[in-house]
Order: structure tokens, then sequence, then C-alpha cells
DNA sequence: TCAAAAGTTTCACTTTAGTGAAACTTTTGT
DNA sequence: ACAAAAGTTTCACTAAAGTGAAACTTTTGA
């Protein structure tokens, strides 16, 4: 079957329905720790522009669709090797890393 | 004080310090895993661009040298907000992420 | 409308990064 | 040569990522 047609939520409401409203304590707390949310947003972006569901993912990685779903949609971090492993194992890709001074 | 002048060992002699010769198994199992020698090279790299001790660089993120050290020399892993603290509040730059598919 | 596929969530467990203090080694500058 | 600064290593502990199974919810396609 083909992959759910998931609509991508944007930084804004990601932000809104985790840490609540702009301005509140939690929110401006954790308003700098939201790179793990483009991450997953990106990986999401990679895999349907591939045509794989979570599971074909998963599967090619050697890890299950419940892991992957917790990474596209989750606030948990991730390790830059496994990050490098569902890009280069999973999607047949490579992740780019660089330090701008 | 200004920093050491460390030289930057080179992939092929890191590899060869840490998992033995070409051919041999435990350095063929690893090979895959250089990602974080990379990353520690890049941030020393730009720690000593900034003319930083690794003890002025700890300060500035709130960790120890010791921390430091194993970041830039070690095997472990780093996970991507660390490095992005490191290299944000330390270094005053900015990591770049992307998928190349 | 409704079964099957896709994706999410919960729970429980294992592994490992993150952490600091302190002892140690190496380099620096005089 | 040698003291002080820079960097490394070890040890031990804590917090969080990595992991899978299974139950659950949502979407798809006929």
């Amino acid at each position: 079957m083909k992959p759910k047609n998931n609509k991508l939520i944007t930084l804004d409401e990601f932000k809104e329905k985790n840490y609540g409203k702009r301005g509140t304590k939690k929110r401006d707390e954790l308003e700098a720790g939201y790179e793990n949310f483009k991450i997953g947003v990106l990986l999401q972006e990679a895999r349907l522009q591939k045509g794989l569901t979570q599971e074909e993912l998963a599967e090619k990685v050697g890890t299950t669709k419940s892991y992957i779903s917790k990474i596209e949609n989750d606030i948990k971090e991730v390790r830059i090797s496994t990050l490098q492993k569902i890009v280069e194992l999973g999607l047949g890709g490579h992740l780019d890393l660089s330090i701008k001074l």
C-alpha cells in the first residue's frame, strides 16, 4: 500500500501543540530545542518522497515502525549515527553536517 | 594561555589506531562508524580557529574540559542537541544539517 | 461501509551518552 | 630545566536514547 497522506504540521503548530502558546514559561524555556522536530519533518519529507511507508523504511534500517514514528513525531533526541543509518540504509541518501562559524 | 598546538590526526591514522589495520575483522566491522571522529575533528578545528582552550569552551557550554576532550577524540556518540549546544553557545556558530537524496 | 494497511502510543527493558572529580600526561613559555 | 597550563584518561553515577511487542487509532481503497 501507499504511505498515508500525512500532512506535515508546521513548526508553529508543533510548538503550540507541545509547548503551549508563545509567552508562557514552558514555551519559552523550550523554544531553542526544536531542532528534533525539524529533523523529524526532514526525515518524513524524505521518506514520502521515496514513497516508503514507515514499516518499509524500518525494515531497511533494521528497526520497527514504532521507532520510526517516534522519530518523525516525538521530541526525543536522535543520535547522529542513528540519523545517518536511516538516511543511508533506509533512504539511500546522504546526511550532511557542517559547522558555520 | 593559548590552546595546545594539537596536530589533527588523519582519518586513516585514527582508524588504524582505534580499529587496527585494514582487512582485519574489527576494522571492517567498524569502518562505517567513523562519523564521530569526523565530528570531533570538525569541532577541534572550529575551536582552534576561535583560539579557545578546551576549558574555555567547556565553561561557555556549561560542561567540563574532560567532556570536550572526549568528544574531540573518542569514539563516543554525540547527540545532535549536544553538538548544537557546543557550536552555538561555545563557538558562536551554527550547525547545519541536511539530507541529500 | 468496512476490512486491511498505515501510523501512533504505551509499557517495560537495555544500552549508552552526559556528567564531574581527580589523577595523570603532554606541551608551553621563560 | 621546570613550573604552570592544556589536554587526556579513568571511574562511577544518572538520565535519556534505543528498542520491540502489542494494543490502539486513523486512513485508504474497493
